[in-house]
DNA sequence: CGTTTAAGATACTCATGGGTATCCTACATG
DNA sequence: CATGTAGGATACCCATGAGTATCTTAAACG
């Protein structure tokens, strides 16, 4: 074993991932992750066999980011009800506000169309997100704090309103503002909760 | 003017979201659109003068076919609260369950962050089918058939929930199911409606 | 202190596909 | 019936970028 690499896998992906996020997947080359690793397209390939090995090292990297922001949001929380709403508050601040995220994922969803591995390995992290919501939505029924019937089918509906959303900030910028995030915030718990729907301004 | 061929843009167009909608942009060639199409990559060139240009003609062959779609479904519905049911339905239909429609937008959402009219052309989309769907609610709530407060809000909560709905599609073909269909119609309705929300069989 | 080994650098190959140059052909017109 | 014109066909160019072959270098180890 020679010199200093046995972080660089782990250098590399982290790269690709914020180039990735920046340009699309395809608009990246193996020569600009390499170089921005500080390395050259010869080595990279001493890592990564292939350009799709790297992007599904980057899409790990990036579900293990969010699981560990989730997980940090509410570790400190005791309240079911401020839990569930810590969680969707970061799922809104990290998913809808922060463009590199939005461009990211929705590469991943154009590239699970065509790769097997790519769509198998989005659907666990989304199982692992709506188990995650699920308990804290059951937690917070079970304290009388939602009304809702079917907390998994309400859970997906929340999630799929999310995606929605981050779609629509792809257009509409001005959705990353306070007052609008605070907005979607209470439309989302509001699906979560089971009771007056979508009224915005409801705390 | 020689030959047959004043329908042929048209004829390109059309050939082109075929192919679009199941193998995406990138992997799709000229010369495939053109074969498709009965004519050669050459006189491809005499009609479009762009990959770029054939995509946002298959764009706008999209978006129109939807509208007609959209206008078809109500075409002889009275009653507020079933005109808005039966779009709700239609999009359900056409944007979840088929597949070709699902990789068609999935691709416009990549491709629109990378290109300023490509995403001009959704927006103005956008905004046409949340104005319509914002007027069949306005009438279904004037004629108590909804109680939301914010028309607008609700509908842009519901489509962003159809678009994630749709991206889930990708992932859980099970959706495309009809008690599948008939919850998500249900989840999609309460959004709109404003009272008890996410709960499975309400009709 | 040489030998091994793998990270890293350099310089290629080569398939792909968008775009173009050019020729062909049929129809409309005078 | 000649001629201009535009749709269509054929053959080509060429940029791009993934992947590879090969050389270099420095750390680990006996």
């Amino acid at each position: 074993m020679p010199r200093l690499a046995p972080q660089m896998p782990a250098v590399l992906a982290e790269n690709a991932f914020a180039l990735f996020g920046r340009n699309g997947f395809d608009a990246v080359t193996i020569d600009e992750i390499a170089a921005r690793a500080g390395v050259t397209k010869g080595s990279f390939y001493s890592h990564y066999k292939s350009k799709r090995e790297i992007v599904l090292a980057a899409c790990q990297h990036y579900y293990r980011a969010y699981q560990q922001n989730a997980h940090r949001a509410i570790a400190g929380l005791r309240d079911p009800l401020q839990r569930l709403r810590a969680i969707v508050e970061m799922s809104v601040r990290t998913c809808v506000v922060d463009q590199s995220t939005r461009v990211f994922t929705t590469e991943i969803f154009a590239l699970s169309l065509k790769d097997e591995q790519v769509r198998s390995g989005w659907l666990q992290f989304y199982d692992s997100v709506r188990e995650l919501y699920i308990g804290l939505l059951a937690a917070a029924k079970a304290a009388g704090q939602a009304h809702v019937d079917d907390p998994r089918a309400a859970v997906d509906l929340m999630l799929a309103a999310i995606e929605g959303v981050k779609l629509r900030a792809v257009y509409e910028p001005h959705i990353a503002c306070p007052a609008e995030q605070r907005t979607i915030v209470g439309g989302l718990m509001s699906i979560l909760q089971g009771q007056t729907c979508p009224q915005p301004g409801n705390r």
